[in-house]
Parts: C-alpha cells; sequence; structure tokens
DNA sequence: TTCTAAATTTAGCTATGACTAATATATAAG
DNA sequence: CTTATATATTAGTCATAGCTAAATTTAGAA
C-alpha cells in the first residue's frame, strides 16, 4: 500500500488506458495519443514509466493491460473526473468545458476539497421552495 | 495587447511579486522564494524569464517592480485566486486548504467555468429556510 | 574603514514531458 | 507469400523548472 504518487502528466495516461478499455476493451498507443492530443511517443515512454510502477503491463506491439493496482488508481482518478464533471455542469458549465476542467481539477484537488464538492453534488438541486419534503422534484 | 501566454509557475511568482508588493511595498528573491516554497536561484531564473516578457523590471540586487502591464495580468491572477478562495470556503473547505487549492485552480479554469463560479459566490447563501423571491435563476 | 554575513546572481546538473526522425514489427491487400 | 501501410518503439532534441555550488554584490558589525 504505498501509495504511488503520480505526475499529473501520468495520472492523465494512465486514466485514459481505463477509459479506452472500458469503452472499447483494448487501450492502444495509437487512440491515447488522440485522445490527450499528443504524439504516439510520448504515449509510449510515458507507458514505460507506468510498467515501471508496475500499473499496467504490455506485450510489445500490443494493448496496454492495467495490473490490479493500475485498475485500483486509474478509477480513482476516473471516479474524481466524474465527480468534478456532475460539479460543474451543477454549477451551469458547459459540457465540453465541465469535461476540460474536470480534467485539470482532479489532478490537482485536495481531499477535503473533494469532500466538499461531493457534499454539494449530493444537496438536493433547488430547495428553493421546501427543502425536505420527501423526493417531490423528479431527477 | 497581445495577451502574454504565462506557464502555471510565471504565474505564481508574479502573483507572488504582487503579494509581496502590496504587504511589504517591497518583492525580493529571498521572499519569493520563502513564500514559494523553491530557493533562490529558481527565483532569479523566473525573474529573468519575467523581464524578458516586459511584466517586471528589476535593478541589479535589488527588489522587483511590475510594469504596467504586468500589473494587470498579476491583479487579474491575484483576483482569481480570491475568487476560488472564497467560493472553496463557501463550500465548507478549511482556510488553510481553500488557499492552497486556489492557488492551483487559478491557473487552470477556463473563463466560463469562473463565471459560474462567480454568480455561485454572489448567490446568497443559505435560501435553505425561505427562497427569498425567485429572482435567483433565470435560465 | 574593514571585514563578515546575507542576499543575489551565474553556471551547470537533473528530471519531466513534449517533439521529430528513423527503425522495427504487425496487419492487411494483392 | 509478398509487400505496402499502419502501428509501435527507439534514439535523440528541446523547453520548463527545479536544484546545488560557487561567485558577486550589498550591507551591517567590529
Amino acid at each position: 500500500m504505498e501509495q504511488v504518487k503520480l505526475s499529473q502528466s501520468l495520472e492523465d495516461y494512465l486514466e485514459m488506458v481505463h477509459m479506452l478499455r472500458l469503452a472499447n476493451g483494448i487501450a492502444r498507443v495509437r487512440d491515447i495519443a488522440a485522445a490527450l492530443k499528443v504524439k504516439m511517443p510520448s504515449v509510449a515512454k510515458a507507458v514505460i514509466e507506468l510498467k515501471k510502477l508496475g500499473l499496467v503491463t504490455q506485450e510489445p506491439y500490443s494493448g496496454i493491460e492495467l495490473t490490479s493496482e493500475g485498475a485500483l488508481v486509474a478509477s480513482q482518478i476516473l471516479n474524481r473526473h466524474i465527480l468534478l464533471k456532475g460539479f460543474l455542469i451543477k454549477l451551469g458549465v458547459s459540457e465540453a468545458i465541465a469535461d476540460k476542467d474536470a480534467c485539470c481539477m482532479e489532478h490537482i484537488l485536495s481531499a477535503e476539497t473533494l469532500e466538499k464538492i461531493e457534499e454539494f453534488v449530493n444537496t438536493p438541486n433547488e430547495p428553493s421552495k421546501k427543502s425536505k419534503t420527501a423526493k417531490s422534484t423528479k431527477k
């Protein structure tokens, strides 16, 4: 449980491996590069780092897999992303911008701030009339 | 009006020059280094970059001054910082953490997100008892 | 005034993370 | 089966941004 400390960049790569595996079943260098708007050699280098850290595995010239620890870390990052995106949308930010900004915020916010954001998101949206009375407003 | 594009790091240095001048009347390398928790040569290097960009001036071996453009950019960054810190505090985050997280967020958020945060901050704090009047959200 | 200590600067090292160019391998077409 | 193309990797460059060590300048103490 040594709590790997990843750079923002490596967090992005790891998260993208996870997302592509969820979406396509496989995470390929080409697709990671396209999604993150970098070139393939940058991905290859990042994958080497993630391998050293024990977060991914890869057969030469093929797709990237997550180790169990890598899957755990990746899903933590992805959960932060989802939380923050929902939060921004609740504030009225458009989806595209919410996605982009969530992508930056997910790497930097402290646990305390994330907690408070989670509380906010889980608060009924408009307590404007009568807050508590059951779940009157449809979700 | 060429809208200088600063790295996060240079934004931090420029903002700190501004804050120290507000607090002490002078921004010295030693104090910038202490405040940002870096060593003095790192500050010296950053100051050289900010000079190249026309944002600060400095007599050799003395304090750092802001140009008019530097002052403008610095106060924009500082305003973002203040906005974001207030925002986090309104969410319930402790002051120390709010300050720290605002410091990261101030460099990355898009204009749209900052606008929405500003709207949120300027909304009356607790409409939980009685929704004041239906002026709040107009969509 | 002289000298010592603090502040600043310069030089140079390191790590990260992007890139291009070139190479190696895999896949698909003929 | 052979070959062209797409994908992946390697090698090497560049910029950013930190650092230490050493030199320089300023300023305070003796």
